[in-house]
DNA sequence: TTGAAAGCGATACCAG
DNA sequence: CTGGTATCGCTTTCAA
């Protein structure tokens, strides 16, 4: 291990002029640091982050806590975040957490001098304590997808995104319009899916349109899920002509179902998703898209302006109805005869799913 | 900050016994134990990351080094990779490089106490003065999707899969096949699209088919390219009936391509592509799957295994042919004319929803 | 079983 | 300008 101490000792320096050099602070003769420069290359020396964390305080890397595995979303703002992370020259330390429970942990190590220099969070909620103790001891923490008054973050209007959703539908002439997302169960605390359908349910009443409760149906997040609860849809006596789906993930499983019965998309049914991930863009789901690298981009900038001492607000970010092909005036299909033709089948099947 | 000084305090010992409480070792009376563990409670306490890095040499973080902008299986390898990191208490360190004179640094921090106890390099080849390095100074290195001799890793036969790919074709009876992937120049070293192709190159000669030059088409990685390059076989007099693309993402560009210009997939032109991500699941693409999140949970494992002294050695993972529906064979397409009627519908169908 | 003290490798202040 | 030294917070001997 090579340390300050022996490339000091290689240039015949001092161990405080060694590290003026390193850190270009001070006033070094030319001289002088042109021989540290050639000991520190000689010695093919690095100096010790840690030792370095121990001294100032700082430790020039920020935690990113989310849970991974759950959305495609999330790793696209992580990857707008790490861009702007490493371009600040900090490093990105990816907390992987199963549940808002751990949340606390992380948001304790940052509190420590010697871990993180701040914290991002996407999408879990925090904890109460923590929230208050983040805000008293002013940690540097900025949250993605979540909104905590007093907190710095960044996030959209969920419900007015809803609203975009079901105007849309209601726009090209639908009535019998379904909703499908997650339910209140899910561990992470994640509640966008309620919030936007509050804005679903708001825009159909604002239509004067009845909201069914047999056209809102909600599940465990995820793709398989949503066929399954679409293809109960799709069985209902009297199914929908248009889903509105909580995310493109979703979207994506209900339109799988449509598929799988022989429901024409868009002409029989319109389905419109929610973020606008890269498989919506591949597959021409027409969705509210939020912006997702930006957010993590955003987020992290404000985080770097709260490390260096200036403090950051939260940031409502805008969303757009982004129309492509999966939604379509109602009843544009030519297909009716043969869907009910098929209709004994759907039913089977959706029994099946559901 | 409340460090151990001020638990020991509190409860009326020394440093040393904290210390020996917070990690279990040596042994310390249950009435004292409680009485530390109490107020290390009281106090919220919880250990500077960076002081007990500098202090046993040891940072429990290990760095990932990826282009993760590039592709999309690199983050289902980090996907893997974190979930085993995790799991063992140590911390992902997310390293975003873009060139690979960027990943000598990042290795020089690992040789170096108090950055990382590891590295985990994905796909990215290490300069010849890094490999010297890492082999002399037995610094905790693994390879992912790369084989170094001598080098811990992961990674898989890509010439075998290229082999694979085309003999599926081949089987299917198909003779002008063509091969889509990277050109030589892209500026991380990658060398899985070439390998690939030397193996589509073999399974053809052997096969008793010519390789025809202008049959085989290269470009920087990425779907629009392939999009156009694959509108450029499409258009050749004497089109190819079987596309073998060097990646997931360029065979989505090449079926886009021949939705565009009316082209049957599978009817009239077979597709293929390699990695089998999770966008060609949804799309029903037919592919050569590697194992992504495997690769990094194995190379996770190696890595813990080197950190803990235990030397790991190149592991060869497994690729599969996994057919799906863009791949038939030669000439079941439907009659030229019924395609071009159904020109918008069977495109959804088919390749978008099929 | 426990306390005291010596590092770990930097930074930064204080003299000179 | 430069060298020496206290300091950061913890782990780990070494005695007691």
């Amino acid at each position: 291990m090579t340390t300050i101490a022996r490339v000091a000792a290689l240039a015949g320096v001092g161990v405080g002029t060694v590290s003026r050099v390193l850190n270009d602070s001070g006033a070094v003769s030319p001289g002088t640091r042109r021989r540290v420069q050639e000991a520190i290359d000689a010695l093919d020396y690095e100096p010790s982050a840690a030792a370095r964390a121990l001294s100032t305080g700082r430790t020039l890397a920020v935690g990113i806590v989310a849970p991974f595995a759950t959305r495609p979303s999330v790793i696209e703002r992580l990857r707008g975040a790490a861009q702007r992370i490493s371009a600040a020259g900090y490093q990105l330390v990816l907390l992987d957490v199963d549940r808002p429970e751990h949340l606390a942990g992380a948001v304790r190590s940052v509190a420590v001098k010697g871990r993180f220099d701040g914290l991002l969070v996407i999408s879990l909620p925090l904890p109460e304590s923590a929230v208050a103790r983040v805000r008293s001891a002013r940690i540097p923490l900025v949250l993605i997808d979540r909104h905590e008054p007093g907190l710095a973050g960044v996030h959209i209007d969920d419900e007015g995104g809803g609203r975009l959703a079901a105007e849309h539908l209601l726009g090209l002439g639908h009535e019998r319009i379904a909703f499908l997302g997650d339910d209140e169960s899910n561990p992470y605390g994640f509640d966008s899916s309620a919030r936007r359908r509050a804005g679903y349910e708001a825009a159909l009443r604002d239509a004067g349109v009845e909201v069914r409760p047999e056209l809102v149906v909600t599940g465990p997040h995820g793709r398989s899920v949503a066929r399954a609860l679409a293809a109960q849809l799709l069985a209902l006596p009297h199914p929908p002509t248009a889903i509105f789906a909580a995310s493109d993930d979703q979207a994506v499983g209900a339109i799988d179902a449509a598929k799988a019965v022989g429901v024409d998309v868009p002409g029989d049914l319109s389905v419109i998703g929610f973020d606008d991930i890269e498989i919506a863009r591949y597959v021409g789901l027409t969705t509210v898209a939020q912006p997702l690298e930006a957010s993590g981009r955003r987020a992290a900038e404000l985080l770097l302006a709260e490390i260096e001492g200036r403090p950051a607000a939260a940031e409502e970010l805008q969303c757009d109805l982004v129309v492509r092909e999966t939604t379509a005036v109602r009843g544009s299909g030519m297909m009716r005869e043969s869907v009910r033709q098929r209709e004994g089948e759907s039913a089977m099947r959706g029994s099946v799913y559901g």
